[in-house]
DNA sequence: CCGGTTCGGATCAAC
DNA sequence: TCCGAACCGG
């Protein structure tokens, strides 16, 4: 074991040096939670622990990468053979060997919440149900909770409570819906995000031999962010641990704020009385932040009930205390920060990249442009509407997803009339018909139309072999040609490029851009694998992987020094110098929809807590006194969660000190007497059914605040692994390296990567075509290269 | 069946 | 402000 436990504290040390059993980190805020986690599994493989032995999940592909590569710096190449990863795209991965016992195929589509939203649309619709009061979002919501619950369609149907309350809400029918939303996924070999946890809790649960298999596999299982798993994850850690009891798990109470989607913070709190004997470590020392935003979180997260206790602290500079800005409007806001970044950055020579403004919703995003804009300040903005949202790539890849799995029902829908091909609703809705009488996916009846007695006459007939050819066409070349060809061609074949590419109005113009970044992408995709030496890389390989993907996902390392924009939620796990924290009024953060139950409101009070703390220098909190809203100008007050932090911590802007002070203590009084009172009247969220916590996702799918065009700003987006080479639609070429000769390179030499950067040559090995070499790459760690594939240079 | 326009409704975070 | 469902004329 090496020098680098020694760059960790004495608590940090125990927790990676403990692995005779189940062990819990309680990691605060800034306490180097990943570092922790990437030294242990280091030590692990240093203990002998195979990389395939091990099973780290995390919540995003980002931050599984980042790990990856930090624990690649350690151990070199054989990081890449850890099964380190999201939940769903592990579990997804395991389906996907497992699929036939559960009546999968290993091609099964995977839906996003658009998909299923709309696949529970039109089944209410065919249920002739008023979509008024069957709102799709909250059907969404409803299943997805009991999904996350592992409440399997029969247990729904039978469950009395349940359905008392659906009955209270007016939706006495969501249980029948469940059951046909189920049936048809079924039907069109798809899951959900949720049926990812859940199918793979099944087949744990049907298949013990499978559930073995993979328990025995993964000699030690550790998760991060364990405060934001739902009850499904959760259970399937259980099944694979219980047995050998090797698993730890890393959180933070104070930061769990993902209940909306079914987090339970009490898998954190009970965990460890589910393992017995668990230990439990607690990383208290905060490296980010300076004492005073440290304190003044301690002080604002004290408010909530629910925590496991522990004394976060900073031996860092004392610092500023934090600033408090109060502006008339909105735009006044903007005008503020915007001054202030300009200000700070003068006075102590910060870079762009060390100012974040952090808000509650998309939608406050495009103040904060304006007036950075206006000052030619640089900045970028993660999230809105994501790449794979967009309605040109969205229709991409329904064909994609046609070819790989023609039963996909909401691909289908999406296509079957577009680029227009005269097929319209009237017969859609007949095909819909004859599948459902029938148990069939509409691409049966559409094989067989005169089998299920779709009634339609001659010209229809004709137009929809049309797309049945079509269709087929793209079928029978998956195993010829690799993701990129493919793509490429169905891009053309399917009318989608004429469409687009008829005139140059600036919507068509950006749709195009968007197609040929994809198409690029799907080069970028194959080459990359190509180059570590896999072949074949198919279109099925591209989707399995490009459905799990989301707006956080982006490989592209800035050059440009910028401002960062986001919401909280997309800041947790980051850090910045300089933090402003922005609109915070009552209705907006908290949310008003969080003010109806307790738990809620605490929830958005560690949020809140997750802002302050992503700061280590400066933090700022914002409010405006009026705020356009639906366009309309709407009046607020600040929020409560100013009061929540302890003034001494807080520089606030004159009067408001004044009058502060004076009222300080009337004002505690008061917020007692309130909480106390909202203690009373919302007690454990009495409305919601026994397995629920308040989930309230009532709105469920993506809304975009970003459509059409955006001036300039860059917008982050998940990466189709961005681009290397611009690959234009007309030049579509085997990626054959681009037909580079194969580099003579030798052991010693050093090399300039194309994606990986600069690395020593270790050693090559074999001859001509197949002559491979191991590079330690000096920021991406140690990979295998095939010489036939690689795109690097000899720097010396 | 298609494409354009109008109208009304939602209104949060995201794997 | 935004988006999508509904409507209507070709």
């Amino acid at each position: 074991m090496t020098n680098y436990l020694e760059e960790l504290n004495e608590s940090q040390r125990d927790a990676v040096l403990y692995n005779e059993g189940p062990s819990l980190v309680i990691a605060g805020a800034g306490s180097g939670k990943t570092r922790v986690l990437t030294y242990k599994i280091a030590y692990l493989l240093e203990q002998g622990y195979t990389p395939w032995s091990i099973l780290a999940l995390t919540f995003t592909n980002k931050a599984a990468r980042e790990m990856k590569e930090r624990i690649a710096r350690q151990v070199g190449d054989q990081a890449r053979y850890l099964w380190m990863g999201t939940f769903h795209s592990i579990f997804s991965r395991i389906l996907r060997c497992e699929a036939q016992v559960i009546g999968f195929s290993s091609n099964f589509t995977i839906y996003d919440s658009s998909d299923s939203k709309s696949l529970i649309k039109s089944i209410v619709k065919e249920m002739q149900l008023d979509d008024k009061t069957y709102k799709s979002g909250l059907i969404q919501a409803r299943i997805s909770n009991a999904k996350n619950h592992l409440v399997f369609p029969d247990a729904y149907v039978s469950n009395a409570e349940l359905y008392q309350y659906d009955l209270n809400a007016k939706v006495p029918a969501t249980r029948d819906i469940y059951r046909q939303y189920w049936e048809r996924c079924r039907q069109s070999d798809a899951m959900d995000f949720d049926d990812l946890l859940l199918y793979t809790y099944m087949l744990f649960r049907d298949h013990p031999e499978i559930c073995r298999k993979y328990a025995e596999q993964f000699r030690y299982v550790l998760v991060d962010e364990y405060q934001d798993t739902n009850f499904a994850q959760h259970s399937i850690v259980l099944q694979l641990t219980q047995e050998h009891q090797r698993v730890c798990v890393v959180g933070d109470d104070a930061q769990s704020i993902y209940s909306f989607r079914g987090a339970n913070i009490d898998n954190i709190l009970k965990f460890t009385q589910l393992y017995k004997g668990a230990k439990l470590f607690k990383l208290e020392q905060n490296y980010r932040s300076t004492q005073t935003i440290v304190c003044a979180a301690n002080s604002l997260i004290e408010k909530n009930s629910e925590q496991i206790k522990k004394e976060v602290f900073s031996e860092k500079a004392k610092g500023e205390p934090i600033g408090v800005f109060n502006a008339y409007s909105d735009v006044e806001e903007g005008e503020i920060v915007a001054n202030q970044i300009v200000k700070l950055r003068s006075r102590e020579h910060y870079s762009y990249n060390d100012f974040a403004i952090l808000y509650r919703t998309n939608a406050q995003s495009r103040i904060f442009e304006e007036a950075l804009r206006k000052r030619s300040l640089p900045y970028k903005i993660y999230g809105g509407l994501s790449f794979y949202q967009r309605k040109e790539i969205k229709d991409v890849i329904s064909y994609f997803r046609l070819a790989v799995n023609p039963n996909d029902e909401e691909a289908f829908k999406r296509v079957l009339n577009y680029p227009a091909r005269g097929i319209g609703d009237t017969t859609l809705n007949k095909v819909i018909d004859a599948a459902a009488q029938h148990h069939v996916s509409l691409w049966m009846v559409l094989e067989e139309p005169l089998a299920y007695g779709l009634n339609i006459n001659k010209g229809m007939h004709t137009k929809l072999q049309g797309f049945r050819e079509l269709v087929k066409s793209f079928i029978v070349e998956i195993p010829k040609k690799n993701a990129y060809e493919l793509g490429a061609m169905i891009v053309r074949q399917s009318g989608i490029m004429n469409e687009i590419y008829q005139s140059n109005d600036p919507e068509n113009l950006s749709r195009q851009e968007n197609i040929e970044e994809l198409i690029n992408g799907m080069h970028d995709f194959c080459a990359i694998r190509e180059e570590e030496g896999n072949e074949n890389i198919l279109l099925t390989d591209f989707l399995s992987e490009v459905s799990l993907l989301t707006d956080q996902d982006n490989e592209k390392e800035e050059d440009a020094e910028k401002i960062t924009l986001m919401t909280i939620h997309s800041a947790k796990g980051l850090e910045f110098k300089n933090v402003f924290v922005v609109g915070l009024e009552e209705n907006l953060f908290p949310s008003a929809l969080s003010l109806n139950s307790y738990k809620e409101l605490e929830e958005e009070r560690r949020l809140f807590y997750v802002a302050i703390t992503r700061a280590e220098e400066h933090c700022y909190l914002s409010f405006a006194k009026s705020r356009f809203k639906y366009g309309k100008m709407e009046f607020s007050s600040p929020s409560r969660f100013l009061k929540d932090i302890d003034v001494h911590f807080l520089k606030l802007p004159q009067e408001e000190q004044m009058a502060r002070r004076i009222d300080e203590r009337a004002s505690r009084f008061c917020r007692e007497q309130n909480e106390r009172a909202s203690r009373f009247l919302f007690d454990e969220s009495a409305s919601q059914p026994s397995y629920g916590r308040s989930s309230s996702n009532l709105s469920g799918g993506q809304k975009s605040f970003f459509v059409g065009e955006r001036p300039k700003a860059e917008i982050i987006r998940p990466s189709v692994p961005r681009n290397l080479t611009k690959v234009g639609l007309a030049t579509v070429s085997k990626p054959s390296a681009a037909g580079t000769l194969p580099v003579n390179v030798l052991a010693g030499q050093v090399i300039e990567h194309e994606r990986f950067g600069i690395g020593d040559v270790i050693k090559v090995e074999g001859t001509g075509e197949n002559s491979k070499a191991t590079v330690r790459f000096r920021n991406a760690g140690e990979k295998q290269l095939l010489l036939k594939f690689a795109r690097f240079k000899v720097v010396e």
